[in-house]
DNA sequence: TGTCAACATAGACACATGTCGAAGTCTTTG
DNA sequence: CAAAGACTTCGACATGTGTCTATGTTGACA
């Protein structure tokens, strides 16, 4: 780990925090935990998240995901682009479609930092 | 329980939801969650709950939290209304000083939702 | 090459949100 | 009762956010 603590992503920042309720965050994690809730803290982007985490391989197709919802499709590209750039949906292109998958590992972090159990 | 599932408050329906990876989260249910993430997706947001949390008996005096910030103390005190009208923390007024407390189930609950440990 | 289908990006707009200063509500104490 | 202190509420303002339509881009296939 050749970053600093000033550059970590919001994902690093979480996967080396401890739980809330052990210790004060930090003026610097609590602004880069942020957009990471943020990211989460929207209908629409739960749905999607908990749609593709629990889809067989954890991945699913943009395709299908339109279908589940009453939205048009440039809105839930929007925010399938706001989960993978805060690193919680990876994206993986196969010929014409769009594969989402989960990235676990961040989301049970978080869940860690949150819930405050031991790391 | 005579509730409906039409009239959970936020943190119950996280107390009563499966991980968001086990299966995909309702639409309603979604809806009522949100708001819990949204209260916690902001830094100063994120910086009270912990320190309270993190404080001794997990209760802290507004007074000792407004100076922990560089912010108006009525800014502080419209983070603290958040968290507490989401079910986060809990007010407690004695004689000219309120305190707030944190509500552990809830956040525990919340971490659990997200991070996908067994319920 | 041209066309179609799957997604992404751009621009616009209404609405929500974080912040502040000013004013209001209680409670203690002189 | 008056005054002071600890918070809260109010109104205003700049900024951020979710949604849409219109337009790009990229890959498959005739």
């Amino acid at each position: 780990m050749s970053k600093s603590l000033l550059e970590l992503t919001p994902v690093e920042t979480v996967a080396c925090s401890s739980p809330l309720m052990k210790q004060p965050l930090s003026s610097d994690a609590a602004e880069r935990i942020a957009p990471l809730l943020k990211a989460l803290a929207d209908p629409v982007r739960l749905r999607l998240l908990s749609l593709v985490a629990s889809h067989v391989d954890g991945e699913a197709c943009v395709c299908d995901l339109n279908d589940a919802f009453d939205l048009s499709q440039p809105t839930i590209s929007h925010h399938l682009k706001v989960l993978h750039e805060v690193g919680l949906l990876d994206r993986t292109k196969r010929g014409v479609w769009v594969y989402y998958s989960i990235k676990s590992e961040a989301l049970a972090d978080l869940g860690a930092l949150i819930g405050g159990v031991a790391r």
